[in-house]
DNA sequence: CGAAACTTTGATATTTCTCAAGTTTAGTGG
DNA sequence: CCACTAAACTTGAGAAATATCAAAGTTTCG
């Protein structure tokens, strides 16, 4: 068996935008392709753990469901992606469908055999893992101590990066989740995230067109109001002011 | 290089309270001791990731300080445990001993060669680092969408075990931690904390003895109030009302 | 075009935080 | 060994953020 029950993102971010697969994801070329429409399940958080998954094309919502109901999303996936690595015999979480998406499958015996066969792309396992826990680490700390507007504001940095780096054009957001997803990513209510969107919008600083879709005005009001996280200032500057907690 | 920056439980827990060092730890044994006293700083967050580190004795806590002085500790560290693995060139977090912390370090560098020679050992970093992404996202599940009581009775339970692993007497707590701390890693404030502990004392469910111990009364109710976790019931239930979200 | 799903908005309730003051504990030095 | 001090902890009252409940608007898709 192989490794714990996670996420794992490509090694070179930009090269998962090229079809070629590389890195990790090339362990899966041989199996067929397989598809999933919106909101169906890759697998079921319980099932038993028996394959790895690529994304191929399309987005995922990673979930954890607590017995009263209550849903947490701890990560979305894209194209490129590689779930299910885990040394667990069941899978800690499920992986569904935000739109359509096809992705390709590996035993976990075949990927430990074509991973020894394949020594140099081991490194990039225990880096995938290492980016794993830091992003996990960065999510606690989000979730530990940050308003609902200094949540919202890093959610909608960290999409923008992806959605540039995937060819977005400039300053678009492109969300293929939904509010409520959003919400249990955050640690919100959906009606917290809608009317935090709306403020945004309000004073200017970003504008919800459609659904999926939300155009970045002022990028670095934007990185204020996230608190932390990477500065890359590019047009006006506000006031954001803070509070909570100690 | 070698491994994202995060902390390391030990291959089997029983085995950590033998002192003989076993697992990753063995790889520490030739280096000298050292000691920290309560309050010291072991490494800074952001500091250069020289250096890994067994804890041999007392207790360990994780945190990372933002910017504008909010601290979260993402998690405490006892005798056996491993931390400061990374593929990143600078800690992500600081270590600061909680009482007094005897240690040993190894360069990555050196570790990383031993490691070759151990290859027996290897499966264990990757089992590590997948309990490290468990363990996180289980945290973040907390942090997400449960109630100061919830958090904190998980909390408590987590630390009974560890107290009974470590042979403390039955349903006694060790908290080498101050209730800072606590709030600090469960996303609440002190004041939450306390009140907290005060109302599950005032149901006869544990009993405050002195500041870092605590007796346990009725482990089931505590298990109920925790609302997911392990069941283990061993005396009284009670009822147990939950709200919150969705 | 109509229904279903998703989203926004509003009014109110609740939890938890904040600020403030008091109490206990542990540790120090006389 | 005791008194004293600083740190840690508890308790209370009020404020703030966010959740909850409810209803109305949108968008999407068949």
């Amino acid at each position: 068996m192989l490794a714990s029950n996670l996420t794992i993102r490509p090694l070179f971010e930009e090269a998962a935008t090229v079809d070629e697969p590389c890195g990790l994801a090339m362990l899966f070329v041989r199996n067929p392709i397989e598809r999933a429409a919106p909101g169906q399940i890759v697998f079921f958080e319980g099932d038993r753990a028996l394959h790895l998954f690529v994304i191929r094309e399309g987005n995922v919502r990673i979930c954890r469901q607590l017995h009263d109901g209550r849903r947490v999303i701890t990560g979305f996936l894209a194209k490129g992606d590689v779930v299910g690595v885990s040394f667990k015999n069941r899978y800690l979480y499920s992986a569904e469908a935000l739109d359509n998406v096809s992705f390709q499958r590996q035993t976990k015996v075949e990927f430990e055999k074509q991973l020894l066969a394949r020594p140099d792309l081991r490194p990039m396992l225990l880096t995938q893992l290492c980016d794993e826990v830091a992003a996990a680490q960065d999510q606690m700390v989000l979730l530990s101590c940050r308003s609902a507007e200094e949540r919202l504001c890093s959610f909608l940095l960290a999409r923008l990066q992806k959605s540039m780096a995937q060819g977005c054009e400039p300053n678009v957001i492109n969300l293929p989740m939904t509010r409520l997803d959003i919400a249990d990513y955050l640690g919100l209510t959906i009606e917290t995230v809608s009317r935090t969107i709306t403020k945004l919008a309000g004073q200017g600083i970003l504008s919800a067109g459609r659904r999926h879709e939300i155009l970045v005005l002022k990028k670095s009001a934007l990185v204020q109001r996230a608190g932390e996280d990477e500065a890359d200032g590019d047009d006006t500057v506000d006031d954001a002011p803070r509070h909570y907690h100690h």
